[in-house]
RNA sequence: GGAGAGGUGGCAGAGUGGUCGAAUGCGCCGGAUUCGAAAUCCGGUAUAGCGCUUGCGCUAUCGGGGGUUCGAAUCCCCCCCUCUCCGCCA
């Protein structure tokens, strides 16, 4: 949620910077509503003022035993309006946050320009993808050769887009969560934190996926909904709470899985894994401090970027173009695992600050001492997606004899096994 | 799932229709006292919004939402949460 009070002082430049990112604002609806706001709830408060200022003297009346009639019939007669413009003035602010809710965070000012994926920039390239003497298989021709990876029967059980693993499969799927989980806990000054899988409609508020991305979502009929990203209960662990500044930054990893609707995603990356409904996922959530936020993302994603190297997995990393960011963003680095079978790079990590978007919606804030409470700043990232990084395993470590090499890193989490073989 | 009790400021805890945004205690901050400290005394100590703007005034907020009333922390309805007992269960 962008500041209103920002809105009010530079509606033009708000509008400018969301333009950048393919959003218009309206800005005369805005400014109708905000002018209408104020005379409305001018008028409501003089009301509730005036109502109260009259009941007082009421019960000051009555306690003395004096006749209150006249005073009675004074306030009786402010009922009316006060009524209508405290309606009003209650159907306008719902409008307004309606309209705050459903406005995207404004592109740091270090986001390149563009519209779309096309235009996203390339910082760097690490690793180098492996040559092969013969063509690379995809992970499902690997995982079905291995009779280890199983899409049919995921289908029967559930339905597209489940996928069942087993044996060694579904054993260094879990590795890569331990391993990934240990690394950012030893290495990096995580704390883990096992969180719920599902939230409420406040959560998801919080972090920007209601009220605009419903459709994403998987709700139950009780009106919980099932996390899309550990995102979600890991940084709503702040809402509502005031942090001694001492305490930042707080750094936290959780390993979930993560369920996703995928609407409207029809046709797009059926085969594999790519592409599911459920997956797993090691997340980083840090609550900073405003003033080194942009510091922090680099840092976070960096403790992505060495899941990657231990790997030894060939990647590259892009600055998300202003159009092309998420809605909560301000600024994002995408990591893209190279993938034989493919020949292309994937999105296997997305790294964000939120600056105080979502920490404004949450109401997360810290204070430094005898100082008001300010807003902290929040970001995350995969550190990574483990479905997607057992793909690229399967893919950049196969071998042409349908055996798959087990990542040096991997093999402690295994029992030493060196690599998987066919049966 | 059944029965009961409860949710009030940083914490504890009063408050069952009227100068209650809320007693009292603790904590915290400032001051007095002291060589200094403890103890003691005095004062201050929520959040958000709005309006004039060094400050002041107003509005809202006592788990959440709705209602009754001139007036609600207090009465009514719905929901959420916590605790105790029973049942069930990993």
């Amino acid at each position: 949620m962008l500041d209103i009070q920002l809105l009010r002082k530079d509606l033009a430049g708000a509008a400018d910077r969301l333009a950048a990112r393919g959003v218009t604002l309206d800005t005369a609806g805005f400014e109708r509503l905000e002018a209408e706001r104020k005379s409305i709830q001018v008028r409501t408060q003089d009301l509730q003022a005036r109502r109260n200022q009259l009941s007082k003297q009421i019960g000051v009346a009555r306690g003395k035993g004096e006749d209150a009639s006249a005073l009675m019939a004074e306030v009786g007669g402010l009922g009316d309006d006060l009524k209508a413009a405290e309606e009003r003035l209650a159907a306008i602010q719902e409008e307004l946050s309606g309209l705050l809710l459903s406005i995207p965070n404004l592109p740091h000012e270090s986001v390149p320009a563009g519209q779309d994926e096309r235009d996203n920039v390339e910082l760097r390239r690490i690793g180098v993808p492996r040559v092969f003497a013969y063509s690379p298989l995809d992970h499902v021709a690997i995982g079905e050769n291995l009779d280890l990876l199983d899409f049919p029967t995921a289908v029967k059980i559930s339905t597209s887009r489940f996928v069942l693993m087993r044996g060694d499969l579904a054993r260094m799927h879990r590795a890569l969560v331990q391993f990934m989980l240990d690394t950012h806990t030893r290495e990096h000054g995580y704390e883990e934190v096992y969180v719920p899988y599902l939230v409420n409609a406040d959560s998801m508020r919080g972090t920007g996926q209601l009220p605009k991305f419903e459709d994403d979502l998987f709700k139950l009929s009780n009106g919980m909904y099932l996390i899309p990203t550990a995102e979600v209960p890991v940084t709503n662990i702040v809402r509502d709470e005031i942090i001694p500044a001492e305490n930042l930054p707080i750094k936290l990893v959780a390993h979930t899985p993560c369920f996703r609707s995928e609407a409207g995603s029809y046709g797009k990356d059926t085969r594999g894994m790519i592409r599911q409904h459920q997956f797993d996922k090691v997340e980083m959530v840090q609550f900073v401090h405003p003033d080194r936020s942009h510091e922090a993302l680099e840092e976070l994603t960096g403790h992505a970027e060495a899941i990657l190297k231990k790997l030894d997995l060939p990647y590259r990393v892009v600055a998300l173009c202003a159009g092309d960011l998420g809605f909560s963003s301000a600024k994002t680095y995408d990591l893209e695992v190279w993938l034989p079978g493919q020949q292309t790079y994937r999105e296997i990590s997305s790294c964000s600050n939120f600056e105080a978007f979502q920490a404004r919606r949450m109401q997360a804030r810290f204070r430094d001492g005898k100082a008001k409470p300010e807003l902290i700043h929040t970001l995350n990232g995969s550190g990574l997606a483990v479905g997607r990084t057992l793909v690229a395993v399967l893919e950049n470590y196969q071998n042409a004899d349908g055996s798959v090499t087990v990542p040096e890193v991997l093999r402690p989490y295994m029992g030493g096994q060196v690599s998987v073989l066919p049966e």
